[in-house]
DNA sequence: ATGCGTAATATGTCTAGACATAATTGAAGT
DNA sequence: ACTTCAATTATGTCTAGACATATTACGCAT
């Protein structure tokens, strides 16, 4: 390893073995430079990184400490359903169940920050692994982002065709466990009441509120991050 | 706005107005450094900026594309039960419910790469909010991270003890729905077969294996990230 | 055609120096 | 004692130029 990487390494070297305690101010970018014979730009470049991980905290004029509680981060790549099903080696297949326009229910228009009662897109989907019941969709979209004619969400799954046509700038994303209701019982072929994993998500787009989401997963489901 | 940041706007703003469609080329760091009057190494941190949350992908010699499909990458802050709980303006406690040495399961073992039946801590815990029940956690960790003597666990949440005095390398975190058991279910005062959203993590330190922790949270909880 | 080595090229990184910016410190004035 | 303002200082960013490295494309030999 060399440059700015092997500052990187040696940096959370000393952090590890405690010769730069928690909470203490490590030395400023010129002395390390000085110290490891690299420009200091090199040094800035390993410190930003470690920054970025949340090992170090940094502060015009006051230094860089090293953080007392590392914030672990973890991150999610959230899939297309097709891709994560097909990543785990099985087939994919889906199943639209309804599709139509109304009033969509309070709770969705004021997360997306859309009027009471604006009127919007609702469409059922089914997603299946190996002909099985993999995740059931029930989703909110805003028919002002679609094109004129809108797409044929019958061929196309409606994450699909808004991830590759619809520039999302912005969301969140919330898992909870809840018991199965009776519809989601009937479509995922569970008992009423099961465990299920529920992911809830938010998108904006740069043209306002995009979709609202709710994904509630087979029981045994996973969603895995690494850090 | 000014400087990298002022390209990478510009970049971004470019990509989601289709100038520069999915799957294309856009323009080298040269070209975007003459027409922005930037030297390159701007235009790179900009453009390093963008490969980063996966808006483009980029490759020496084979140029810089435009991501077919920009993977969203959520990113989850893992807290500390107690500061967490703190954060939603909760009064927080924790009472320990076993702590004792035994032969570690097989799936903990296996996840950790210990050898089957290894002898470790086993340390329960119900984590308190407001003085009801907010996650239980069950730990099995790895006796030889721990100084001598030991730390007193019922003083100290085992998991800010980690956090603070060993150098945590690397983990992973899942998280499943599950129905309670019966242990889950009368610890957080819940029917059995409740839906708990349980969190599972594995943690690897400098010297090895640390700990493997499961976190069933009570219901109602809402894990939150955002992209 | 097919495989192989070489040249071309875009990104990746580094250097040395400069100016910008934020936060702290200390001095001056009230 | 308290406030205000300026000097100081560490990080943040930028420039211009250089060399490193990965990958592609092409020409040559088989």
């Amino acid at each position: 390893m060399q440059g700015w990487e092997a500052v990187r390494a040696e940096v959370l070297r000393r952090i590890r073995a405690r010769d730069w305690p928690p909470g203490g101010l490590i030395p400023g970018e010129e002395a390390l430079a000085q110290e490891f014979g690299v420009a200091r730009a090199t040094v800035s470049r390993a410190l930003r990184d470690l920054a970025d991980a949340g090992v170090i905290e940094r502060k015009k004029r006051a230094g860089t400490r090293v953080a007392e509680l590392p914030v672990r981060r973890a991150r999610l790549e959230i899939p297309v359903i097709r891709l994560d099903v097909l990543g785990r080696g099985l087939t994919y297949g889906f199943e639209r169940l309804a599709d139509r326009l109304g009033p969509a229910p309070v709770p969705v228009t004021a997360r997306l920050g859309l009027p009471e009662g604006a009127e919007m897109r609702y469409l059922e989907t089914l997603h299946l692994a190996n002909g099985r019941p993999y995740v059931h969709e029930v989703r909110w979209l805003n028919p002002a982002v679609l094109p004129d004619p809108p797409p044929d969400f019958a061929k196309v799954s409606a994450n699909e065709w808004l991830v590759t046509h619809v520039s999302l700038v912005a969301g969140d994303i919330a898992f909870t466990a809840e018991p199965a209701g009776p519809r989601e019982a009937e479509v995922l072929g569970v008992g009423p009441g099961t465990a299920l994993l529920v992911a809830e998500r938010t998108t904006q787009g740069t043209a306002g509120a995009v979709t609202w989401v709710r994904l509630a997963h087979a029981p045994g489901h996973r969603v895995q991050l690494a850090f």
